[in-house]
DNA sequence: GCCCAGGGAATCG
DNA sequence: CGATTCCATGGG
């Protein structure tokens, strides 16, 4: 596997070898996160095009590439220590395209590696759990643009103020500033399911890091789904993105879709093993954003 | 089992 | 253009 390296920085921009497949605009712009978006026009221009900016782990940060170097605006400290991990720079992609390509037979395979052509350069990223499990319950029964206004809305009116914006508000934020509070931000039906997870995190009758230290995937899927609002398939999404568990495989309408239309009904995440949750991304971004007919 | 709960996007007529 | 449908979950 090739090791990650910065060989140099210019205005902020860390450039980085040894990446692998790196795609920027698919990484970002495949459902899994929700407070990324265009480069804005008063920060420091980036070294290639289509450079994405936002605000995740409490900083702000940007992130472009051009297919052989990743571009990370942030201090060389922060790479180090939270991006590296953040983008999963220390997973060997390489191994789990191979796993995947593999994994299934006949036309599946055929639409796997497909699908894995589309998808190529998608990261899984390892979000904070809370943040995660917060994004996916606002998530349920919504679409992306309403999603992104409803959590924007919650950092700034209850997020730390950090430069260049504002943080993903804490869990007390959230139990304190209560269910209306958070009603009011957008949240519609949801607001209570995040108040209550909210709460019960703040005064410590749920744990996240209970979640994170379970061993057993159902185990840990049973601890979230014993929140109110937190069913499979959010669930499943925030083991994915939040937890870092790269074997859960969310099942939303698109993927249903592409199981019923490419796999005649029938997908099995286990075939994948500990990288469904990436089968599952490229599926995904396969059948929802790749151009193609019928 | 069935309907409903925000509201914006996607799709339809 | 306006009308309808979609969305993941729990409660009545």
């Amino acid at each position: 596997m090739q090791h990650p390296t910065i060989v140099s920085s210019e205005n902020g921009w860390l450039k980085i070898a040894g990446v692998g497949d790196f795609s920027t605009v698919r990484t970002f712009d495949c459902g899994q996160c929700f407070r990324f978006g265009p480069l804005p026009a008063s920060f420091p221009p980036a070294p290639v095009p289509d450079a994405v900016c936002g605000i995740a782990m409490g900083r702000q940060v940007a992130f472009a590439d051009n297919g052989t170097y990743l571009y990370i605006y942030a201090d060389k400290k922060d790479f180090e220590n939270i991006w590296l991990r953040y983008l999963s720079l220390d997973a060997d992609y390489a191994y789990a395209g191979e796993k995947i390509a593999h994994a299934l037979s006949g036309q599946g395979q055929a639409h796997m590696q497909a699908a894995l052509e589309a998808a190529k350069g998608i990261r899984i990223l390892r979000q904070d759990p809370w943040e995660a499990l917060c994004s996916f319950i606002i998530s349920q029964n919504n679409n992306i643009p309403r999603i992104r206004k409803i959590i924007e809305s919650l950092c700034r009116e209850y997020g730390e103020v950090i430069p260049g914006g504002y943080a993903f508000p804490t869990p007390d934020a959230l139990a304190q500033a209560g269910r209306d509070a958070i009603f009011a931000c957008g949240a519609g039906f949801r607001a209570t399911y995040i108040w209550e997870a909210a709460r019960k995190i703040a005064e410590g009758t749920f744990s996240l890091a209970a979640v994170q230290q379970t061993q057993s995937y159902d185990e840990a899927n049973e601890l979230l789904c014993s929140l109110k609002g937190v069913g499979p398939k959010v669930s499943a999404c925030t083991l994915l993105f939040g937890f870092g568990r790269t074997e859960a495989f969310p099942i939303d309408v698109w993927m249903q879709r592409v199981i019923d239309r490419r796999f005649g009904g029938k997908l099995d995440p286990t075939v994948f093993g500990d990288w469904a949750g990436l089968a599952q991304q490229y599926l995904f971004y396969y059948e929802r954003y790749a151009p193609r007919s019928s």
